[in-house]
DNA sequence: TATTGTTATACTCTATAACTATA
DNA sequence: TATAGTTATAGAGTATAACAATA
């Protein structure tokens, strides 16, 4: 809706003769950017966004627990847990108790409304998902889900490889938010 | 090499349960940063990383282009566009040529050692491919790129829908370049 | 007056360091 | 002395705004 409005979708570059290079390169961020932009805007109602969704799954499918292993857990900084928690017990949807044995950790427990919080942000990946698959058949989804997995199963030796060993993700990360300004150039 | 080496490749999560939710939301990030990861570090050599590799290409590729065209294209701000030719003629990859018609516009042509660069770039990015599809056959790898390629095509409306209609991108956006120091936490 | 390109500024996100309180 | 958590600071990356030159 900006100045220009002569961009297309795909520009009409000739990518198969030796374009941008291999299709994968492209179609990967490409699909991966759609997926974020969605499943962020899915979990735009969780304090924290992508992060504080990934600490109320983790307390809610597993069981609560201190906010340094959480961040282990999930490949976040200590100081950012602390962050993400922040909010989420400003909204109401966990709540830090002292540990009766260790008094300096502070487990995190979900409350009633992160739970059901939890359940809505679900249900909105879900959909997000269905929307990013929508032109691929049943089967063929099926097929994608499976391919990516396995792929994705070695790719956790690549980034192991090459810093200390992260914990494995499970969001698109932080997701950039992109400004929501009238973007005229 | 950290202090703690007790984070293993792969949580012994029952992600499939009922876990972290969805399998593509977290494949599908693991697959890409993955991927990410090794397309960053085989345009290192390129000055401005993923995004001078794409101006590489996009010159060579096609034909010589001014910077807003190119900035258009590529999806990459304009006053950013202007560093990342810097960079690159820094290095001695592209040349700024006045345009005779129009004396502010500056076209921007790749030089031998630009060309030479983007060769060895390309090889790279190649390996890296392979090397993240290792684990899957000849014709999974087909499979996987098609069902991919149907997926992004359609996703292209999505990033559409939402901002204005940002141009093709066509590599790791910008890969974040994660810190290499010690990391011990 | 509008546009290409550059420069300067501000903001967001993240990483590092320093501090407290417990152990 | 070491660890869990917090707070403060600094850095990278990006976006916005203001500017110069040309049309």
């Amino acid at each position: 809706m900006g100045a220009m409005t002569e961009a297309d979708p795909l520009p009409d570059i000739d990518w198969s003769a030796q374009g941008i290079e291999t299709e994968l390169g492209w179609a990967l961020p490409v699909t991966y950017r759609a997926f974020s932009q969605v499943a962020t805007a899915a979990v735009a109602d969780v304090p924290g966004g992508p992060r504080g969704y990934q600490v109320l799954v983790a307390i809610t499918t597993e069981s609560p627990s201190s906010q340094l292993a959480l961040a282990h857990r999930l490949g976040i900084d200590k100081t950012q847990m602390t962050y993400v928690i922040d909010g989420l017990e400003a909204g109401g949807f966990v709540e830090r108790r002292p540990d009766a044995r260790d008094r300096r950790v502070r487990q995190v427990h979900p409350t009633d409304a992160g739970r059901a919080l939890l359940s809505t942000a679900r249900e909105g990946l879900r959909d997000a998902e269905c929307v990013l698959l929508r032109h691929l058949a049943g089967d063929e989804q099926t097929q994608l889900r499976r391919l990516l997995a396995r792929v994705a199963l070695g790719a956790g030796d690549i980034e192991a490889a090459a810093d200390g060993a992260p914990p494995t993700p499970a969001l698109p990360a932080a997701a950039p938010e992109r400004s929501r300004r009238p973007s005229r150039d």
